[in-house]
RNA sequence: GGAAGGGUGGCCGAGUGGUUUAAGGCAUCAGUCUCGAAAACUGAAGUACGGGCAACUGUACCGUGAGUUCAAAUCUCACCUCUUCCGCCA
């Protein structure tokens, strides 16, 4: 959410970051919405104050032992009035914090421009020469690989859940969980704190971090017995480890506090459909972990930096090539102010995948959430980032194809080995 | 699932429908004292939204939402949530 006193004092740096974006959104709408709302406002609290007063000089009357009946009688009209108006001004608010709640994020100034993915800025590569390597040779795919070593079966996934949901098997199986617990003990040795969240949160909390309102179809929802009530499967950690710290107040000088936290990902995907479906790329459950930091809005910049170290740190620890990319306007996502894409390389597909997403979103969120921090005496909404750290299932297919040996098996870089009980290469079982 | 008891500011914790402008304490900030600090003492201090150039001022907020009333932290109803006990259970 955007702060009111932006759009209403300098709509057109709104308008700016809006048409930068490519974002088409309501702002006039809003405008009107919140003007008629102040009016409203004003007005009701005339008419209450002038309430308030009424009955304490009815309870002066009374603590002198007067009659109070005809003042009473006196007030109850303006009792009414209120009601009337407070039930316009309850209409136009919930109107007005609907609208708002529609609106996307701002791009920060060293955001570049662009339209699509096509515009993004390669800010760093890693490794061009294992990918040079890794393309100078055929390699299988990471289907034919996961086939002949038997790490993973796609046919029974589908059999008892839909295409989308893979079962893993095996040493298949054995990587991923080492991948998860390798992500997760490099993230505590540097400070993070580990959390296990629910996997299913409420309405509310994915408000507050953006999935709501705007993309409820993508979402895995279970209905409760009323809207309130309803849960939904998480899309990613980001949304119960932020909305942990929901209408908090956290001590400034414990910034920045950051979590790590593995959980899967449940995503529809609706709409997506024949796009990445074969294996691996686009999946409806997939494993994570994610990095989530509370930041003060004066260094924000400066962890989010951090946070995209963090990431790649991981990637070349696993000894596969990666590219870095400074998303432009035109292709953040909803709530980013910031974006950062960290991309693999996969030598059998030729192409990147998107293994990591760091993003800050400023006080987008935490305005959303309610997430203040207090320092120096005072409060104010806290910046809020996350970044993947990172997102298995893409990570394997490039980890397949990249360590693929002449002799069939998958080399295990040395840094993952401690995880696979010093296991040095897959073979064929 | 059943029974009982709770939810009040950053934290703990009082609170008879109308001096609640939410007692008191802790923590915080400023000052006095001190070479400096601690302690002690004195004082300040909630959050959000609106109006005003400003000093200032209005409204709302005691788990959430309805209701009763001229007036609700206080009374009524529903819900959420926590604690304890019982039952069931991985």
């Amino acid at each position: 959410m955007l702060d009111p006193k932006l759009y209403r004092d300098h709509p057109e740096k709104v308008r700016e970051g809006l048409r930068r974006r490519g974002a088409s959104f309501d702002l006039d709408g809003l405008l009107r919405l919140d003007q008629e709302k102040r009016a409203l406002g004003t007005e009701l609290d005339g008419l209450k104050a002038e309430r308030n007063a009424a009955s304490e000089s009815i309870a002066q009357l009374k603590r002198a032992g007067k009659d109070a009946s005809e003042a009473i009688e006196k007030t109850r009209t303006t009792g009414d009035r209120i009601k009337d108006l407070q039930i316009r001004f309850d209409v136009i608010e919930e109107r007005a914090r609907d609208l708002a709640l529609l609106c996307p994020n701002l791009p920060h100034a060293s955001v570049p421009d662009g339209k699509s993915s096509a515009d993004n800025k390669v800010a760093a590569t890693w490794g061009e020469d294992l990918r040079a390597r890794a393309e100078a040779r055929v390699v299988p795919d990471h289907i034919e690989i996961g086939m002949k070593l038997k790490l993973f079966d796609f046919e029974r996934g589908a059999k008892i859940s839909g295409s989308g949901f893979p079962i893993f098997t095996g040493a298949g199986a054995r990587l991923e969980r080492a991948l998860i617990n390798f992500f997760l003990d490099t993230h505590v040795k540097a400070g993070f704190t580990e959390v296990s969240p629910p996997y299913l949160v409420n309405r509310a909390s994915m408000v507050g971090t953006g999935q709501l309102p705007k993309f409820e179809e993508d979402m895995y929802r279970s209905d409760g017995e009323n809207r309130d009530r309803d849960l939904f499967l998480v899309p990613t950690a980001e949304v119960p480890v932020t909305n942990m710290h929901a209408d908090e107040i956290l001590d400034g000088a414990s910034l920045p506090v950051s979590y790590c936290a593995f959980t899967a990902c449940f995503r529809r995907e609706a709409g997506s459909w024949g796009a990445d479906t074969r294996g691996f790329l686009r999946l409806h459950q997939f494993d994570k972990v994610e990095m989530v930091r509370f930041s003060a809005p004066e260094n924000s910049y400066e962890q989010l930096e951090s946070l995209r170290a963090q990431a790649e740190k991981l990637l070349q620890l696993l000894e596969l090539p990666y590219r870095v990319l400074e998303l432009c306007a035109g292709d953040m996502g909803f709530g980013a102010a910031k974006c950062y894409d960290l991309e693999v390389w996969a030598p059998a597909e030729k192409k990147w995948l998107e293994v990591s997403s760091v993003s800050n979103f400023e006080d987008f969120q935490a305005r959303r959430a309610n997430i203040r921090a207090k320092s120096g005496g005072q409060t104010r909404f806290l910046h809020t980032l996350n970044g993947s750290g990172l997102a298995t299932p893409r990570v394997l297919v490039s980890f397949l194809e990249t360590h693929y040996t002449e002799r069939g098996t998958v080399r295990i870089p040395e840094a993952l080995r401690p995880w696979m009980g010093g296991l040095e290469e897959i073979a064929a079982a």
